[in-house]
DNA sequence: GCATAAATTAAGGGATACCTAATTTATTGT
DNA sequence: ACAATAAATTAGGTATCCCTTAATTTATGC
C-alpha cells in the first residue's frame, strides 16, 4: 500500500529526476513539495525502507524500479484523468490539473484499464505529455523545444514545456493548440524572437520565452 | 471542509434514518461502519459541534439541513460515479460500489456538474436508485417491492432493495435486467413464491425473498 | 581551510480516528 | 416499580501520519 503523500514524493522524485538525470536532493523535493527540509529526510527514510527509494546520506535519493512504476503509474493515472476530463467533460487544459491531482490517487487498477480503453488508448495527454503504457513503458520522445528550430523548418506543436495556467492561457488566448502547424519564416538573432506562421494562414510573433516552452515535433 | 470520514458517517446517518424514519442510534451507526459505539458517540460529538447533526444525549442524532445537503451530495456524487462506470466504462452493476465510494470523496462541485452533464442527466443509478439534483432533491420515489403485487399486475422492474453482490450476482444469473417487463400470473399462498412472465415470454419463480427486493412500478 | 550552504538529527506537535474498560442512562419484563 | 439487561457515554488512552523548529553535522566553493 502507499499513501497519496507517498505517492506524490515519488512522483516528485521522478519529475526531478527526469529534469536534471541526478540524485534527487532533499533540497529540491523540499522546494517542490513545499515542506521543510527536515520533513523531506525523515520521509525519505521512511519510503527507503519500504525500497522505493535508494538512499544515500546527504547525497540524495533515487527511485529503485518498485518505486518507479509506483511512480509512473501515478504519472499514467493523473494523465489519463486529464484526457478526459478535456476530451470526454470539455474542461479546458488549464482547468484541469487539480482535479486530477485527486483522481490520480484513486485506488483500482481495473478502473484505469478500462479508462484508458474508453479513451481509446491515448499516448498523450492535452499537453502533449506522454501517456505510460500499463507496464509502465513511455513512448519514444520525438519533441524539442521550438527554440531549437531555425528558420525554414516546419514543425508540428505537440506539445509544452510548461505548465502554467498563465501560459496555457496565453496560448488559448493566442489561438495555439496542439496539432497546428509551425512555420518559421524568420529569428530575430538579437532577442530569439520567432516569426512564424500557423496552419499555412496567421502569422505571429512568438517571444523566447514562449518559443522555449513550445515543444514540436519534425512537420511532415 | 468535511473529511471523508465525516462524509461516511453523514451519509450513514442519511440512510439509517431513511430507513427507520427515526432518530439514529449510536448502536446503529457503530454497526454499519464497523467501529465501537464509544468512537461513535465521540465523532457525534465532532459533527454536532460542527452543527452537521443534531445530536440528543443517549437519544440518537438526526441530520441537520446542513449536514443533509453534504450527506445528499455524497449520495448525489456516487450514483453519477456508478452511472458512468456502468454506461461509459463497460462495469457490471455489481462491481460498481466500492469504486464509486473512493471517487465519491473526489473535491470539485465543477466535475460532478460536468460529469452530471456528459451523462445527460440521469435520474437513476444503475440498482434503480435516484439521484437528486445539485440542490439535493429527489424526484418522487414511485417503486414499491414486488411482494406488493397481486396476481395479475402487470409491472416494471426499475429497482433493487438490496445491493449485495450475491443478490446483484443472482439477478444477472437469472436474466433480469432493469427495465424489464413484469408480469404476476399467480401467487403461492403458503411460501409467498411468486410465478411470473418476464417481457411477455419467459416464465420464472422467484422466491420471497427476492420478491422482497425486486422494486417495481406501475407498468403501462 | 574556512565560510557557507545543504542535510541530518533530536525532540516534539497536532490532527485524525480509533480503542478498551468503567460507568451511567434507558428500556423492558414481571 | 424495580431489577435485569441493553445501550450509550465518559475516561483515558493508542497509533499513524506527516509535519515543525532548533541544533548539529556534512559537503562544497572559493
Amino acid at each position: 500500500m502507499t499513501s497519496s503523500a507517498e505517492e506524490n514524493y515519488l512522483k516528485a522524485i521522478y519529475k526531478l529526476h527526469e529534469k536534471s538525470g541526478a540524485m534527487v536532493t532533499t533540497s529540491a523535493l523540499a522546494e517542490t513539495l513545499k515542506v521543510s527540509a527536515a520533513s523531506v529526510t525523515d520521509f525519505i527514510k521512511k519510503i527507503a525502507a519500504k525500497k522505493l527509494v535508494g538512499y544515500e546520506k546527504s547525497k540524495g535519493v533515487k527511485l529503485t524500479e518498485k518505486g518507479r512504476l509506483v511512480a509512473v503509474n501515478i504519472i499514467r493515472k493523473h494523465r489519463l484523468w486529464e484526457v478526459w476530463l478535456v476530451k470526454k467533460l470539455a474542461f479546458k487544459w488549464d482547468e484541469v490539473h487539480e482535479i486530477a491531482e485527486q483522481l490520480e490517487h484513486v485506488i483500482s487498477d481495473e478502473l484505469i484499464d478500462h479508462l484508458d480503453k474508453h479513451l481509446s488508448y491515448p499516448t498523450a495527454d492535452p499537453h502533449g505529455d506522454l501517456i505510460p503504457d500499463a507496464k509502465g513503458q513511455f513512448a519514444k520522445n520525438t519533441s524539442k523545444p521550438l527554440l531549437d528550430c531555425e528558420a525554414g523548418d516546419k514543425v508540428k506543436f505537440i506539445g509544452v514545456a510548461e505548465h502554467s495556467n498563465s501560459f496555457l492561457q496565453y496560448l488559448t488566448k493566442s489561438n495555439l493548440k496542439l496539432g497546428d502547424e509551425i512555420l518559421v519564416e524568420s529569428i530575430e538573432e538579437f532577442d530569439n524572437t520567432y516569426s512564424v506562421k500557423i496552419n499555412k494562414k496567421e502569422n505571429k510573433t512568438l517571444s523566447k520565452e514562449v518559443v522555449k516552452n513550445l515543444l514540436v515535433a519534425a512537420g511532415r
